[in-house]
Parts: structure tokens; sequence; C-alpha cells
RNA sequence: GGGGGUGUAGCUCAGUGGUAGAGCACCUGCCUUUUAAGCAGGGUGUCGAUGGUUCGAUCCCAUCCACCCUCACCA
């Protein structure tokens, strides 16, 4: 524990203030002159007596809407308003086209010098690429057959002074796309399209629980102790009590407490927070869901599992058959159902259950695989099966019956007692879910949290610390429990076809940025400072 | 953490041991149903950072930073 203190304690730095802005030199790059040019032309509507900010507009419709009904609109000469940004714009003599884009669509507008007056037509010779306005008018086909609004009056609504990305290639740098999302957002429709998925992915979860009279419950980030998986924590300070505090790495020994305390069916949505590495697969706050279901064991979580998958599917696809990478992961057939050892064998022809611990670790190294961290029998088949299953299990699977040694949060199998009633899901080769029937015994509790806490005081960070309450929880008598936990996130990269947890999180963990590009607040503060001189 | 790759204009990208280019965006002018509008003109840059080699480095070398891929660990 002190050893651990000393390496993670984090230092209480202060917010380091915003210097750069005020300090800046003379700064004289093409990003500097375009947000010039756009921030004369925000003085110039003050000048003017027009705020380029303004409060509200009274929209009426839609781009959507008016796309969808625009026959009859146009039929009817239906005077309406739309609000969007702008993101094309062409001049032609005493004509502009521009495109506005709003969450619902896009369509073209046309401002014309005899539509609007001389004085509407000059202020929309300022509008920059990237403003927001509304527009006021009636819908006509222009020659080349496109839908658009004749506009007799339009707004300002917001001026924007930084420029878009490339209007046709977008923008691509992926680092700025997480660093920037906005402007991903802006330019990049698909994007807007994935997190829509991701939101109606979790409201799909969640109606389906609570269809399943889950109750949905809220238990503490902020902990005093840690527990309920092995992780290292994020380990922070309470100022008032004078504690350390730590974020969640998993829900599970509070959700315990709550079947304990009668509750029979919980879940929560859960943000965790683990300190550990970062890669296309983890961020170190992501979502969970984990559940608990009184009464019930691994095979009842198992088929709700299957269900819970089947229904968010049918809610957020047209088909059972989802596309993701070069595969098509089917959902319509049941999932298979097959134990660790099974597995093996079909592939090697070896049956491991039947072995003991030195002839499973031969046989391992016969497999190619490196047996020199293979303390025990159930090592030896994880390995195997890491090497030989794992990277075949492309369509929904459920691997069960884990070695006991590599499943210290779970209850010994009822009929074999090497193993455990576990099950993990397997599905494009992601785990996708993790399950038990879980420990309820107090005393076997106990002694696996004394010997994580050898652990910890070994060294090992992710070792998890004694939590006496939850021995004590556990020793008013939780019943018979299944419990099951999962990503969100994979689950949300698995039905949106995305490969990286950072096109499923609109802000992604980023390192800090020290070199590169200068601020925005730098160039502005110079402007501001210089009377809008560079 | 190991290995590989990338970093040049607001954006997308070329390129070179003699301080740099294109398209889009931007600026100026022309054009009243255009549409990747067009036509004429304009380059607006600490070439990721810091050192080194060199007469001279954006380019070669070293270190560092960020991002991507990959392996190991983890959801």
């Amino acid at each position: 524990m002190k050893k651990e203190q000393n390496t993670t304690e984090q230092k209480q730095e202060q917010p380091k203030p915003s210097t750069r802005a005020e300090n800046s030199e003379q700064i004289q790059i093409p990003l500097a002159e375009l947000i010039k040019n756009r921030y004369e032309k925000v003085r110039k509507l003050q000048a003017k007596g027009i705020n380029p900010y303004p409060y509200r507009y009274e929209r009426d419709y839609h781009i959507r809407d008016v796309l969808d009904n625009f026959d009859e609109f146009e039929a009817q000469q239906t005077r309406m308003k739309l609000a969007g940004r702008v993101m094309l714009k062409r001049k032609m003599g005493k004509v502009f086209f521009a495109d506005i884009h709003d969450s619902t669509g896009r369509i073209q507008v046309y401002v014309k010098i005899n539509n609007v007056g001389e004085e509407q037509f000059e202020l929309f010779n300022d509008i920059d690429l990237g403003d927001i306005i509304g527009c006021e008018g009636t819908v006509f086909v222009t020659r080349m057959g496109e839908r658009t609004l004749n506009v007799t009056h339009f707004e300002l609504l917001t001026k924007a002074l930084h420029p878009l990305p490339d209007k046709h290639a977008g923008l691509q740098d992926v680092e700025t796309r997480y660093r920037r999302r906005y402007a991903d957002l802006i330019v990049n429709p698909d994007v807007r399209a994935t997190f829509v998925m991701r939101t109606k992915i979790i409201q799909a979860v969640r109606e389906f629980l609570n269809d399943q009279d889950f109750l949905e419950v809220e238990t503490p980030i902020l902990q005093p102790i840690y527990g309920g998986g092995n992780a290292e924590p994020f380990k922070t300070h309470h100022s008032r009590l004078d504690m350390p505090m730590y974020l969640r790495i998993a829900d599970e020994l509070y959700l315990k407490r709550l079947i304990i305390g009668g509750y029979e069916k919980v879940w929560e949505f859960c943000k965790d927070f683990r300190n550990e590495g970062m890669d296309r697969l983890h961020n170190p706050e992501f979502s969970m869901v984990e559940l608990y279901w009184a009464y019930a064991d691994y095979r009842d979580m198992a088929a709700l599992t299957e269900e819970l998958w089947r229904y968010v599917v049918s809610q957020v696809h047209d088909s059972y058959k989802v596309p993701y990478g070069e595969h098509e992961i089917d959902f319509e057939p049941r999932f298979r159902w097959v134990s660790m050892v099974d597995s093996i064998k079909e592939i090697t022809n070896l049956d491991f259950l039947s072995m003991s611990y030195d002839e499973a670790k031969a046989a391992a190294k016969n497999l190619g695989v490196d047996t020199d961290e293979l303390i025990n029998w159930g090592k030896c088949v994880e390995a195997v099966w890491e090497a030989k299953v794992e990277p075949t299990l492309i369509q929904p699977t459920f691997i069960t019956d884990f070695p006991k040694e590599i499943s210290p949060l779970a209850k010994q199998h009822r009929s074999n007692d090497r193993l455990t009633e576990r099950f993990e899901l397997f599905i494009a080769g992601m785990e996708m879910g993790n399950a038990f029937s879980e420990l309820n015994d107090p005393v076997d509790q106990l002694q696996r949290f004394l010997q994580q806490g050898k652990a910890l005081e070994a060294g090992d960070t992710e070792a998890q610390p004694l939590d006496d309450d939850f021995i004590t929880a556990l020793s008013y008598g939780m019943p018979p429990t299944a419990g099951l936990g999962f990503g969100v996130d994979r689950m949300v990269m698995l039905l949106t076809n995305q490969h990286s947890i950072r096109d499923v999180l609109f802000f992604p963990q980023m390192k800090e940025m020290k070199e590169g590009s200068i601020p925005v607040s730098s160039i502005l503060a110079q402007l501001i400072s210089n009377n809008g001189d560079i």
C-alpha cells in the first residue's frame, strides 16, 4: 500500500493560469489573418448596431421537414424560417447560393439582391463558411433541379471566427478529430450518426433491463475503498475529511450490497476508471453495465444476455446480421455455449480436463505456447485457449466453465471442482461480457481478500484491498446470485462497425499537447489588445 | 513498455542539403437559378520541439513530444 502511494500519488498541481494568451509574441500565421478578417466583420456589424451574437431565432421548421413536404410547401408558397450553419457559399454576380445545415439535414438557400435588398445583400457578402444564420422565405426548385429556399430576409445568428476544414476532404487527421470533436462533428455526418447510434444502443439496453424488472440504481463513483475487479485505481483526496478517495474500478461490491438488502434485480450504467494503459480497446474512463440477479445462476444469466443482445440489435439495425470489418455477425441463431476445455478439444483434439498440471504444461509446450509463467493447471488451459481458440471466435459464443485458478470471483462449478460457473461472451474476437454464479460465502470471500492483500503488499498495484464492510454485508447473507458485466463502449463499437474505442467516445482521453498550434485565444487576445490589428 | 509508421499553409496533401509547392479555404475584381459554379489576379508558412553535422538543414544524425498501427496487460 505504501509502495503504491509513492508511485501513484498525484501532485496537487494548481491549474496553470492561462498566460499564453497574454504573453504571446507577434503572431504572423495565416490562421491569424483568417481570424482577423472575420473579427473585422464582427466589428463592422457592431458599428452598425447589429449584434453578431443575438439571443434567439423563431425558427419554424427543421430542414428535414421542409424536404419531406417540399411539394406542398412549394405549391402553397409557405413562408418559413430555417436556421443552420453555412457550409458552402457561391457568389454569382448579384446572387448568392449557400448551403445551410441543421441537425436534420442540408438545404440550399438563394439570396438575390432584388429579393433581399441592397443592404441585406451586402450583409450576406460578409457571411463566412461556418457562420450560423436564420433565413426566411419560400421554397422553389432551381433549373438544375435543386430544392432551394428563396430568401427574403436573413439574420446572422452566430459569427464563426475559426475557418472550417476543407469542404470536400473534411477533417481527416484523427488527432485533430479527437481533440476538436466539435469540428469533426460539424463536417463529418457519419461521426454524428455513430454517436446517435451510441445513444440508441444505451437506450435499448435500458429499455430491455427495465422491461425485465431490473431496477436501475446509482452507487458511488467516489469511494473510500475500491474493489470488484483487479485494476489500479485513480486516487484522489477529500480536503475537508483529509482522507484518500478512489474513483471506482467496478460496481460489483456495491450492487451486491443491494442484493443483500433485498432487491432481487439491480443494474447500473456505470462510468468506471482504471489507471492503466490506453489502446484501441481501452480508455481510462469507460462505460460498463453491471447487473445482479438473485436466485439465478450463470446459465440463467447467459439466456438473459442473449436476449439482451438480440433486443438491442433489433432496436438499432434492420437485420440480425451486423457487419463488423470483414465479418458479418449473425445474432439470430442461438449463441454457441461451449466450455473452455471442450473448445480446446475441438481444435487440438486434446482433453485438458483429464490432464494433470504436468501433463497440461507439457501439452501446452507441444502446441508452441510459452509455458514459463504457467504456474498451475488453470493457467495452462487459459494460455492454450487464448492461443488456439480465442482468435477463432467471431460469431457470438459463450465460453464457459473457466478453471478455478483464473476465476477468483466465481463460485466453484457444482459438478467439477477444478472449474467455476463462469462465462465470457465473445463476439468478433472481443470479450463482450463476463458473468458468474457469484461467490456468496463470506469466509471464502475473506480468504480471497486476504490473498489479494498479500499481492498488494508485494507490489501488485492491481490487487484489491480488503473491504471489511463488504465482508460484513456478506455475513448477513446474500442469496444465490448471478452477475454480469459488459463494456458498453465495445458493444457500441461492434454495432457501429468502429474499430477504436476513441471513435465511440465523444471526448477520448488524450495526452496534453505541449507544442504545436498557436491557440485561438492567443490570436484573439492580440486582436483585442491591438484594437483589431495584428 | 517493445517494434513499425506519421508530423509541411485553416483543411487535404506533394516536395527538396541552397530557408517550400498544389487543390480547397482566404483576399481583390467580373458574373442575377449556381452547384466540387466559372474567369482574372494575390501565398498568407517558427516544414512537431530541441540539439548536432554542414559554408548552409524542412530534408542527414541524436534526443524529446504528439498521433496511428502492432505485440505484451487490462473491459
